[in-house]
DNA sequence: CTGTATGCAAAAGCTTTGCAAACGT
DNA sequence: ACGTTTGCAAAGCTTTTGCATACAG
């Protein structure tokens, strides 16, 4: 079941609909290699005619489902990534956006040597490595 | 060198101070175990006639100084939490959004084995954990 | 038919900016 | 004196809400 067929089956369960704009918005923030804000997916998507409303909406409903995760960035915007709940990690290029999967992330040692040093219970983790794909070519060669 | 002393050097470094107001901003942030999002700060500080902009300029200031952190909470609005530079991670806690830091990772290793796997030169991540706080308690109790 | 979803525009809320006065050095 | 910092109020954003219309089941 690919991850439309599973946002659709998640949404009906709950007499709700993967309406064309829905779909457009989980389209966009997917296709984002690091998340995108709030403003540019409403700015973006408007040019498909879908209502600035309609997109603070639908990003409300999917964050709320799991399929987007809010995520602070650097200059403390949030931006919302595109998850597909209970699946595995991403690596995404920066230059074209393309993403691979892998399984292993290796984390459960980490996490239980946090849950001793914390003190707290560790049920989870979001991670997400960036970088460049083959076909882009690492950074190093310009300036940056 | 406590943590004031430490800021207050940093500030003067760059010709800045550690003005009654910035020092008021900063403890009120260390104060709270969990971190605070801007509007509850500012409305919390005009209590002591801080002003609304003086409370976002010295979180822009004292974040880009690397003192104060962004990290989104799980409606998406974005909390500061006050950490010693330095250190990069965080567990969170699903109840009650207190969150503690830790410094290492290991995602090294990681970032390698997904090099080669992957053929993508990996350039960085972004990790965060989840969990229940020692306050609030695992959720195994209650069913889920 | 019924309840969900949408776009628009207005309202509400948040954050930044301009400025004159106050401050520390 | 000088550059930094502040509070205030206005301006500029972002986000939410109300409502009539459109749509899916």
């Amino acid at each position: 079941m690919d991850d439309l067929a599973f946002l659709a089956a998640r949404l009906h369960g709950l007499g709700l609909r993967l309406t064309p704009q829905r779909e457009a918005v989980w389209r966009y923030f997917s296709r984002a290699g690091r998340g995108r804000a709030l403003p540019e997916a409403a700015a973006s998507l408007a040019q498909r005619s879908i209502g600035a409303a309609t997109v603070y909406r639908a990003v409300k409903t999917l964050s709320s489902l799991g399929f987007l995760r809010p995520v602070a960035g650097e200059e403390g915007e949030v931006r919302y990534l595109a998850v597909r709940p209970g699946h595995a990690h991403l690596v995404r290029c920066t230059g074209c956006d393309r993403a691979v999967e892998f399984a292993e992330c290796g984390l459960d040692v980490l996490e239980k040597l946090v849950a001793v040093k914390t003190g707290f219970s560790v049920e989870g983790h979001h991670l997400e490595l960036f970088g460049r794909c083959p076909e882009c070519g690492p950074l190093d060669n310009i300036s940056q």
